[in-house]
DNA sequence: GGCGAACTAA
């Protein structure tokens, strides 16, 4: 390092800076050296120092350093000094652009760096292939998909459609906003597909509903010759975690092994909720145990862990522990062992958990935690209490909430709050078909056939959106997967034919089809068409059909299971002696003789 | 010359 960076390292006050610089050759204060002595900058102070020499040097004339002051000050999160040397430059060039909006996206500044970039834009500059993926950042992190695709037509514009940092911030930005198809198109057209490109594309796919495709990509990538790294790994991880795929988890294990891959808190963590859904809480422990660091979202996710799996006093012995590793206790923590002990059916030790967390642990019940609250009491038989929270929630209802509360009418026949609830929900999702049903549903089992009429007007002018569900089951180490009616798998023709023979057993069972989770605008002829081809249905048909008997039937399924299907998988159980595990967005449901295991009031 | 992206818990 020249003299006279080391100098500045080393904090010595501008003038003896300065006075060190007069008995240095002229030609070492070039550019180059200043800029590196900004990197070393540690503190807001030094750089004002620095800074404060740039300008007595003239220094600050040069592009180069004022760029590189103005990044440092953003690095720093010193957005204000940041901007002020910005609009103080009279002279900018596209660097400084880009540092300046790159700056305030990563801030979280979206207001400003949009402002900035507009004002870019309009200064007729072209904008290049650095400024562009930070403003897609904003648009991401804002989830406005309009200005995204704004955006998408002055990437057309400017010709940067085949650089692969646009392009994978194209990807990313569709990804998360839920334009799924769009994310896919620019990813398909990408000439050269990155690791990070094909990471941002399998996390979509993770993320909504389709982790199979996810699983799928990953695949062919490999097969593109892409060496995946740790950041793929957690994204694959959280994919089979969705998918409950175990096979593919121990390959993702194994691979990690393989690799070397240290199990930082990031990997470690993604991987014990990967195994955790997929069916192993030991495993799921054992990766717990091995960790080192572990943060907060280790530990919730641990009690997470043993919460879906039922052992809710597991989950509670976590947490003195947690607090002797001085860790914290956080809002998700509180609802993962609130989840836990509404699971467990542990009323007072659940409640004891939600008294004191304000109080002890400085974290005020947020919506999520009144709602296990509620589902904890309803499950427990306590519908009073539940109704007694309820009219003492202070905070903001939503539609989970309602649903458990929902829920627990609906255990104990309380029709009165049942409506109240249902209409809650209505008022808050006019676009959902499903309470439009429930409610009509609770005013027809009253005779109040006015209110029913009322409901399918009501109905029929609003637009009904169903969102699809999937069901995927393991078999031999290969994942089926099935949506409503799916006729796509080769062996569709066997699996209608064992759906009607079953359904022959099932009504000799007593099995009414509950038409009440179908739409409600179709014939009944067509609703028990549509309900006998629920996907948690064709996986079942399809694990009978291809598992020895006296095996375990292992189902996952993306949504909350519907009480039709609940109910079926009961009685299969019953009649056919099989075990079935089914995993839903919430739990393990262990159906065995005709019972659940759940503790779900279906 | 100076600027760039992806990942964990409910």
């Amino acid at each position: 390092m020249p003299r006279l960076l080391a100098v500045s390292y080393h904090k010595q006050s501008l003038r003896s800076f300065s006075a060190c610089s007069s008995i240095r050759p002229v030609e070492s204060l070039n550019p180059r050296s200043f800029i590196s002595a900004l990197v070393q900058c540690r503190h807001r102070n030094e750089i004002k120092r620095v800074h404060a020499y740039a300008i007595t040097t003239s220094m600050i004339r040069n592009l180069g350093v004022a760029n590189k002051l103005m990044y440092i000050y953003a690095e720093h999160k010193e957005l204000h000094d940041a901007s002020a040397l910005f609009s103080r430059m009279d002279q900018r060039d596209n660097v400084s652009w880009s540092v300046m909006v790159g700056g305030l996206a990563k801030t979280g500044d979206y207001l400003r760096c949009l402002e900035i970039f507009r004002e870019f834009v309009r200064s007729g500059a072209r904008a290049d292939n650095f400024t562009i993926p930070f403003v897609l950042r904003v648009c991401r992190d804002t989830e406005s998909v309009r200005m995204g695709l704004e955006i998408h037509h002055l990437v057309y514009k400017f010709g940067l459609q085949s650089d692969v940092f646009v392009a994978a911030a194209l990807v990313d930005m569709y990804v998360k906003c839920g334009f799924l198809e769009n994310a896919r198109k620019v990813f398909d057209k990408m000439r050269t597909k990155d690791l990070v490109s094909w990471t941002v594309m399998i996390a979509g796919y993770a993320e909504c509903g389709n982790p199979g495709e996810a699983l799928v990509l990953f695949d062919r990538m490999q097969e593109n010759g892409i060496v995946p790294d740790k950041v793929m790994m957690v994204t694959v991880a959280f994919a089979c975690a969705k998918l409950g795929a175990m096979h593919k988890a121990k390959i993702v294990h194994e691979y990690i092994e393989r690799r070397n891959f240290s199990l930082n808190v990031i990997l470690g963590t993604a991987m014990i909720d990967m195994y955790a859904k997929c069916g192993s809480v030991d495993a799921a422990r054992e990766i717990f145990d091995r960790m080192n660091e572990k943060n907060v979202i280790t530990w919730s996710s641990m009690m997470s862990a043993y919460g879906i799996h039922g052992h809710g006093r597991k989950a509670i012995e976590l947490f003195p522990q947690m607090l002797e590793s001085g860790i914290r206790p956080n809002r998700i923590t509180f609802v993962s062992i609130l989840y836990a002990c509404s699971h467990a059916g542990l009323v007072d030790e659940g409640r004891q958990f939600f008294n004191s967390m304000g109080r002890e642990y400085l974290v005020e019940p947020d919506v999520k935690h009144y709602t296990c609250m509620i589902d904890l009491l309803g499950r427990a038989g306590r519908l009073d209490e539940a109704i007694e929270l309820i009219e003492n929630t202070p905070v903001e209802k939503d539609e989970g909430f309602w649903g458990a509360f929902l829920g627990a009418c609906r255990i104990h026949g309380n029709i009165q709050f049942a409506e109240k609830a249902a209409k809650a929900l209505l008022e808050l999702c006019p676009r959902n078909s499903g309470y439009y049903v429930l409610l009509s549903n609770i005013y027809a089992k009253s005779s109040r056939w006015e209110d029913v009429a009322k409901m399918r007007e009501l109905m029929t002018s609003m637009r009904v959106k169903k969102t699809p569900g999937w069901s995927w089951i393991e078999i031999n180490n290969e994942i089926h997967q099935f949506r409503v009616g799916d006729k796509d798998h080769p062996r569709s023709k066997e699996i209608y034919e064992m759906l009607k023979a079953l359904s022959e057993k099932l009504e000799l069972a007593g099995y009414v089809p509950d038409t009440n989770f179908v739409l409600h605008d179709v014939d009944e002829e067509l609703k028990a068409a549509y309900l006998y081809t629920h996907s948690e249905k064709l996986a079942t048909a399809y694990g009978l059909l291809a598992t020895p008997e006296g095996t375990t039937i292992r189902i996952i399924k993306n949504l909350r299971v519907c009480g039709d299907c609940h109910t079926f998988m009961k009685l299969i159980s019953a009649i056919t002696q099989r075990e079935i595990v089914f995993r839903d967005a919430n739990r393990f449901h262990l159906f065995k003789e005709g019972s659940c295991s759940c503790g779900d009031y279906w």
